[in-house]
DNA sequence: GATATAATTGAAAACAGTTTTCAATAACTG
DNA sequence: CAGTTATTGAAAACTGTTTTCAATTATATC
């Protein structure tokens, strides 16, 4: 079944504390600005750009640096709770990962994103593989187009 | 229906003056830095950095320089002859642009890739259309894994 | 063909985004 | 609460890309 998906306000403030969660149980500290830089991008409704989170987490924490919000999204990255995106105009930008079968749907305009399921390409993956002889490991679907705002 | 697709000589050839047809009749100068690059790239099985179309192409016009590649690419995309590839760990490659409704199938390990046809996302999009409120414009579909000899 | 002219070139400089270095700071442990 | 050690931000270094500019070269015209 389709899908289109946005978070509540729960749903985001469990994903905050369950990746702060997860960079604890990982022994990295929980410090003021991997605080900010999570709580900006856990609450994103749209991609964000290292510079985006920066510029937004400085109003949480004053001092934040942009070399740190480069190291938290490496790490972010590494425990896959954090993905970068790739449009065509350009992929440097983050989104909360998507999990297990998920895909995008995303506004060229404002960045904004949506999440959704109810795709089925497994079958056209097994053709793909009998005809090329690639093993394939992964895939990307995605939807550009404008949202209703921008419409 | 579904269809792998590797290019023959013959298309290579033909892609090749294709293109720079198209550059001529824009009224571009044909250079000899300029065939290199569309020689390289139209030609390639895999994807290419600018650096490596650089480094190829200085193979057969030595005094190329790496300017000129960004500055061919540029045109050749404005053309739509040639797009950029997005992947997992980067988006900076590039290939033949794909016409019409095709997609991508792409070695993570060396690069190479295949186009193939046979998907059907219009019920899909029209249903995301209808839950998300946005209007999809495009959408892309890419397949990753290895190919038969990195296997 | 030779010539004029305007696009194109490559090298160097400028630029933007990202990463590294390093001394100062602050989070966790006991 | 004090000690240890990860983490921080600022500055410097780096990488990939773009701009500047004088020299070159493809094309149109004779």
């Amino acid at each position: 079944m389709t899908q289109a998906h946005i978070s509540s306000e729960e749903e985001i403030k469990e994903r905050t504390s369950g990746w702060l969660s997860r960079l604890a149980e990982q022994g990295y500290r929980i410090t003021g600005s991997r605080r900010a830089v999570v709580d900006v991008l856990a609450e994103a409704g749209t991609s964000l750009s290292p510079a985006e989170i920066y510029e937004q987490g400085r109003a949480l924490h004053k001092q934040l640096g942009l070399v740190t919000v480069y190291r938290t999204l490496e790490k972010l990255e590494e425990l896959g709770l954090v993905q970068r995106v790739h449009r065509p105009d350009g992929c440097h930008a983050y989104i909360p990962a998507l999990h297990g079968h998920e895909h995008l749907l995303l506004c060229q305009q404002c960045g904004r994103m949506e999440y959704f399921r109810g795709d089925d390409l497994s079958e056209l993956s097994r053709r793909l593989e009998g005809e090329s002889g690639y093993t394939i490991k992964d895939h990307w679907l995605q939807f550009f187009g404008l949202c209703a705002q921008c419409q």
